[in-house]
DNA sequence: GCCAACGTTGGC
DNA sequence: GCCAACGTTGGC
């Protein structure tokens, strides 16, 4: 079992659009880096959970907890001409980018960067890393267990 | 809107 | 394969 985070624009997906979603689920789509895409394709399996995160918006931070619900598939939003994510180099034959779904477990009441950024247990997260702009990173068990247990209670 | 950090592209 | 130019991310 491994532990992820993913970031999302809440404008664009936000963690009450899974809630609302048939299934609570929803896919992943339109990453476009492909380390973040290895993580969905080489790493992810179902079970796995994952961090919700919101970003690039008024008040960042966790929004809640999120199962991998399949494994990786092509994107489709890679095949649609004139698409914000149309990649013109992707065909169906030679898929470049990929989606899995994500079922909502819960949502949590937000917590922010910023009060992520005060505990030092989690000094060394990735995501807190200086520059670091990954869009899906790995948590680390402790991690996950300090932030679900402390400050997700 | 700014800008630092990082990733990608493409000429050579 | 190098690396400058450019594009993107994302917090502030």
């Amino acid at each position: 079992m491994q532990y992820w985070l993913m970031k999302s624009e809440p404008d664009e997906v936000s963690i009450d659009d899974v809630a609302a979603a048939p299934a609570r689920t929803v896919p992943w789509f339109g990453v476009r880096n492909y380390q973040a895409r290895n993580f969905m394709r080489d790493g992810m399996r179902v079970g796995d959970q994952a961090f919700f995160y919101h970003s690039s918006c008024a008040e960042p931070g966790i929004a809640g907890i999120v199962e991998i619900s399949s494994v990786a598939y092509p994107d489709a939003s890679q095949y649609e001409a004139g698409g914000k994510y149309f990649d013109p180099k992707a065909t169906p034959e030679t898929p470049r980018w990929v989606s899995v779904d994500v079922t909502l477990v819960r949502k949590t009441a937000l917590l922010p960067l910023r009060e992520l950024r005060t505990h030092a247990e989690l000094e060394h997260m990735k995501l807190l890393a200086k520059g670091s702009r990954l869009s899906i990173m790995p948590v680390e068990a402790g991690e996950w267990r300090y932030i679900t247990q402390q400050l997700l209670a």
